[in-house]
DNA sequence: TTGACAGGTGACCATGAGGTCACATATTGT
DNA sequence: ACAATATGTGACCTCATGGTCACCTGTCAA
């Protein structure tokens, strides 16, 4: 019964579907160009990814906004796209400091050493 | 040149298999299985997850151990698996940060506003 | 050693996701 | 109105993924 909001989605389902969204290089790879220049049209996005056809990108995008990762504007017969950092971080309220918060911290700075080091044993 | 280490993944590399790996539901129940009760063997992941045979369950924990979420402990004939936090907590600081630090923090405390408010306007 | 238990391997199938295209629909400038 | 621009739709193909199974290997205890 809630979730008409930007990022508030239901619980689990939208989790998902930020973590699939999540899960493509590609997208990855768009939320990227969003990132450097946001606000980008489909094919301003097009021209920085020609490794793949304006279907390909149109598809991605849809994912990204089904999962509320991207947000859209019309303005008139260009679209323009906008990165939403909401789910992201709610992703990581919900999940990584479950997970992570308890033990990490310690052990991945015990890592930046090690990796740092590199040669011990 | 690096990565030998428990999550010290080779930069993209990584983050696409620990992204991948955690795309699906069915891994995700079995990360919080092993976040209920750490060190399960296959059998006791399985009985957790009837819905599955014993091959399904296997699958996704060689994924999980693939993307180094989950780290293994042989005793005798089972087969111990533990959690292992490193990965999400990277993805958090290389990813997360990133992208929902600079904005969000005031954002999603306004949407935790309107969610318990609910009947505005 | 024998049998029961815990786990592993390779093949197999069905579905879905990524990717492309031929066509259709706005919207803008002239 | 007309053509060029910017995006949308549905069908289609291919391959990776999730899921299952028959069979093999290793380990423990009697």
């Amino acid at each position: 019964m809630r979730s008409h909001i930007v990022g508030a989605v239901d619980e689990s389902a939208g989790d998902d579907r930020v973590f699939k969204a999540l899960a493509d290089p590609t997208r990855r790879a768009l939320l990227d160009a969003l990132f450097v220049a946001d606000g980008q049209s489909v094919q301003a996005l097009c021209e920085r990814h020609p490794e793949m056809t304006r279907f390909g990108v149109m598809k991605h995008l849809a994912v990204l906004e089904d999962a509320h990762l991207v947000v859209v504007r019309r303005e008139g017969r260009v679209k323009r796209h906008f990165l939403n950092p909401v789910p992201i971080q709610q992703l990581s309220d919900r999940w990584i400091d479950k997970y992570a918060r308890p033990f990490t911290r310690a052990m991945t700075d015990l890592q930046r050493r090690l990796e740092s080091r590199e040669g011990s044993s």
